[in-house]
DNA sequence: AGTTCCCTGAGG
DNA sequence: CCTCAGGGAACT
């Protein structure tokens, strides 16, 4: 669920907190969730400083002084918080690392856990060079908000496809899950299930409008909140109040009142106003 | 492009 | 108790 901007949002968190801390310690209490060949190599970042933290997609990567790359994908239940009491640990924190006071400002020992209930969650540690042939990165396409017009409409339109499906594919473009998608193809006024093929030059134009807007929208509020979740320092997204069609089937559309239809488009539970975003048009 | 798997909490 | 959701890989 975390998608690009509750990632973005993170990303910032965690750059404000990280650059320049120095790992002193690692826990691994659950080794399934590091790849395999990063589970006995992960000492080599004891001792190494943070010096910037990016994001490709949903995936951070956290880059060390010494030419190394902590990659780390969230995917449903992923979580990382920081300076999480030890008193509230439970059996879903499965990695603890703690950065010592920098030596300026006599800050504390702080810690960071990754916390994921569910166990889909991957991190690998690689040489900075190498961090694409990751298994976390190395199907994903571009980020999604780095591409332009021409290049967007290249990649959408080599799928001959669902746009949903293709939106979702995270080789074509990384970033967008499945609230996004819905929510960028209700402001484009294009059904989930429209063939690419069929996408107008105007109803195109809209898509890339539409991803942008939504996404960048998203990131000035921190992400959406939904269900459980929350950023590094415990607080909340604020888009969620934003959703205008996402999980509303049954419900009426804001815009015109139709009834808010439900379907499954590539595995994944799509709403769409039958109204708003014809299949026929493609926009 | 659909299915299965991973995994667990939530809801019926 | 059973069923389902869901990001992504792997398989068909």
């Amino acid at each position: 669920m975390p998608e690009l901007p509750e990632v973005e949002t993170l990303r910032r968190s965690l750059a404000r907190h990280l650059v320049g801390r120095i790992i002193s310690s690692v826990t691994i209490l659950a080794p399934h969730v590091l790849t395999k060949d990063s589970r006995h190599r992960i000492s080599q970042i004891i001792g190494a400083s943070v010096s910037d933290v990016n994001r490709t997609g949903k995936c951070l990567a956290i880059e060390l002084n010494n030419d190394r790359t902590v990659l780390i994908h969230l995917r449903m239940t992923g979580r990382l918080l920081w300076n999480m009491p030890a008193g509230s640990f439970d059996g879903h924190v499965h990695v603890v690392w703690t950065f010592s006071p920098s030596a300026d400002a006599g800050d504390p020992e702080d810690s960071l856990v990754y916390r994921d209930v569910r166990k889909f969650g991957r991190i690998d540690l690689v040489e900075k060079h190498a961090a694409h042939q990751s298994s976390i990165l190395q199907r994903a396409g571009p980020d999604i908000l780095s591409v332009d017009f021409e290049d967007f409409s290249t990649r959408i339109r080599a799928r001959r496809s669902q746009i949903k499906y293709v939106l979702l594919d995270q080789q074509v473009m990384a970033g967008v899950g499945n609230i996004y998608a819905d929510e960028i193809l209700f402001d484009a006024g294009i059904h989930p299930r429209a063939r690419t093929a069929n996408l107008t030059a105007d109803g195109m134009q809209k898509l890339y409008a539409s991803t942008r807007r939504i996404l960048e929208k998203a990131i000035e509020c921190g992400g959406s909140s939904i269900r459980d979740y929350i950023h590094t320092d415990g607080e909340a997204g604020r888009f969620q109040e934003q959703h205008r069609i996402y999980q509303r089937g049954g419900e009426t559309c804001f815009l015109c009142g139709a009834v808010i239809q439900s379907i499954k488009v590539g595995g994944r539970t799509s709403s769409f106003c039958p109204r708003c975003q014809r299949r026929s048009k493609a926009a």
